[in-house]
Parts: C-alpha cells; structure tokens; sequence
DNA sequence: ACAATACTGAAGTATTTACTTGACAATTTC
DNA sequence: GAAATTGTCAAGTAAATACTTCAGTATTGT
C-alpha cells in the first residue's frame, strides 16, 4: 500500500482559498520565488509566506531555500491525493446505483 | 464541448470545511433527509441547511423538498469539475517537466 | 382540530482567517 | 563594508465563517 496518509484535510483546506490556487495557477507554469509569487497577487510578501505554508503542509507545494531566494514548486503528492478522494467517492456513489438499479430490476421482474 | 461552467470557486469552497464533507460522506451511502444529516454531525439541522445550500451551490448535492421532508442527493456534476481541474493542473504541470526534460537532454548532447 | 414532525428565516456570537505593519536577519551586489 | 534585495517573525485588525437560538410555517398523524 502506497502513502496515501497525506491529510486530504489539509488539501482541502489548502485549495479553498483562491489566493492559494492562483500561486499553483502561477507554478504549474514555471517554479518561483516567493516575491515573484505575490508581485502579480498584489499582497505582501508575509501574505505569501503564510500561504505557501499551508500549501507545503498539504503537501502540494515544495519549497527551498539555497542563498536569500526560496524557490517553491509544485509537489505532486497533494495532487494524487485530491484525484483519490473525489475517485473513492465516486465510485463508492456509483456502486451504490448500481445495486439500487438491480433491486429496482427485481422488482419488475418478479 | 460539455458545460464545465460550474465554478471550481464554489466547489473547493465547500470541500473546504470538514462538516461539509462529512455529508457527502454520508450521502454517499444513501440519500437522507436534513434531520437524519444533522443528527450524527452533533449540530442543529439549522446549521446542517446553511452547509446544503453550500454543497447545492457547488453542485456537490442537489435536495429536493417532498412534503414536509427535504431528501438530499449527492450530484455528480460538482464532482467532474473537480476532477477535470486536478487532471488540467497535473497534466499542465507534467508537460512542463517534459520540455524541461528535453531542453536538459540537448544541453547535455551539445 | 390538535399535536408532533420537519424544515425555514432572521439575527446574534465566537472563532478563524487573510491580510497588514514594522522590526529584524541573512545574502548579494557595488 | 555599505546598500539593496529577499525573506522571516510577532503582533494586530477587519472580515468571513460556522455555529447558535428562537420564532415561525408547512405537513402529517391521532
């Protein structure tokens, strides 16, 4: 069995906010710097610092420091996460329509 | 092109809270009305509808008032749009690693 | 008709949250 | 080594959010 512990609540509490989902709108494209993560945000810097964190707990986004500039990048382990949830719960939805749909055969049949 | 116009805003907001998901997680089981949702959650049905019209919003439960009694649904509609962002953001990202991944493969040809 | 059930609406509260400011620390660059 | 750049820390604020209570309104059962 694979690590799935990653908390999908903290994913989930992670892209709820839209601030949050516009920096990994921003790193899908490219890996950046924290300043040039809120630049376009039009919010301070310590707001993005408190955002990333968030995003790094969700494991969603991996950030490093090397010299002054922590470059951050987008982490796939959240991502895998999320796919998981909505596809169990999917499925569990669709199991269950499924077994509604043959009572529901057996009853016109019988 | 099928209508994907349901707001991913609305959907992560509501997936944001862990009340929230625990009716899905309940509705995924069976449909149920607004008392029955209420009663394992320890809070009011009160607050149990101010969370649907949440979850109806984002298209993650549709409910539908017969008589006296609301019988909640879980929608799958709210459910593909979260899929298809995770499968956009992860396939955008991966894309981006393979260019990466060839501009290395000429740097180290040249 | 009366009581019980199941929900609805308005209004209030306590906590969380996103953000700020301002002071500070650690690198680069000149 | 002085000055600019880039990030970090602590503390505060205003708005959002998850609840509550209480007072209704339909609908159902006796």
């Amino acid at each position: 069995m694979r690590n799935r512990s990653i908390r999908i609540e903290r994913v989930f509490h992670a892209l709820g906010d839209s601030t949050r989902r516009a920096i990994l709108d921003r790193l899908v494209d490219a890996p950046a710097s924290v300043s040039k993560l809120a630049e376009p945000l039009g919010i301070t810097v310590t707001a993005v610092m408190q955002h990333l964190q968030i995003l790094e707990e969700a494991k969603l986004v991996h950030t490093e420091k090397t010299g002054r500039v922590r470059t951050c990048r987008i982490e796939p382990a959240g991502f895998d996460a999320l796919e998981e949830w909505v596809r169990a719960h999917r499925t569990a939805w669709e199991r269950r329509l499924d077994r509604l749909g043959e009572l529901l055969a057996e009853e016109d049949a019988g």
